[in-house]
DNA sequence: AGATTTCTACGAAGTTCTTAGTTGATCATC
DNA sequence: GATGATCAACTAAGAACTTCGTAGAAATCT
């Protein structure tokens, strides 16, 4: 598993093999938003594996990529990145601008504090 | 305001410009944990007042630097920013990474858990 | 078999980031 | 008034990132 955070072109890569599982270079550029060109990926994907972020396997002639972290794990690296490097380790601070910066729905806040319950009360 | 978010040196900048409010080159250079040379620092500001997350003005021979942006502004924009490319928008994903990755004292959770029903009370 | 397609690997060009040296101006000191 | 320190501006070098073209191998088609 990396150490490091991906960049913005390698998370888009990132978000489609997650998204699919696993996939050819080909499944990839299908996937994506943008219209990018077939090496593009296909170095995108090389340079991912180098960093470890993925894994392949050869089928036939093509490679087929399958995420080396999960998305969760991912997920949890990158808030914690933010929490330590931007929020000096300040749980209450992030969570606050998370939702106080922007509008949340009813329904979205009482999710999240059903959660904190949650996690009260397991004890 | 500036749309882009911080690259790690120039966040250790602001990091510091934050917690003083203002400063020289050198106030800075002082502040910072790692042992940067003095242009390396003064050429940061000036990236930093062209990319217009500082704002200057000239005392004597020297410029003293403040943040353009507050820090809670930044706090909002680069968690937002990451909630939207990491976490497809899903705070509920967003704050379970955050207090199930990591152990997390029961202060903190009951502060949480306080924050959100404050939220769910205002009307 | 020869031509076309399709894939990987390599390399390269343009951009941004990080760090720091050099230059020239300004200020203080002897 | 010459010398040394300090500052801003410019320049530059190396690394990382993004994008894509080219070359060559392998498969497919006619």
């Amino acid at each position: 598993m990396p150490e490091r955070l991906l960049t913005d072109a390698e998370l888009e890569v990132m978000r489609a093999l997650w998204e699919r599982g696993e996939g050819t270079v080909r499944d990839v550029l299908g996937d994506l938003d943008r219209d990018l060109a077939y090496t593009t990926v296909s170095t995108t994907l090389r340079i991912l594996e180098g960093k470890g972020f993925v894994t392949s396997r050869k089928e036939g002639r093509s490679h087929v990529y399958a995420p080396a972290e999960s998305k969760p794990r991912y997920e949890a690296r990158s808030v914690n990145h933010l929490l330590g490097s931007v929020f000096d380790g300040d749980r209450l601070a992030l969570v606050r601008q998370l939702v106080e910066s922007t509008p949340v729905d009813r329904d979205e806040l009482a999710a999240l504090h059903a959660l904190l319950d949650q996690r009260l009360e397991e004890e």
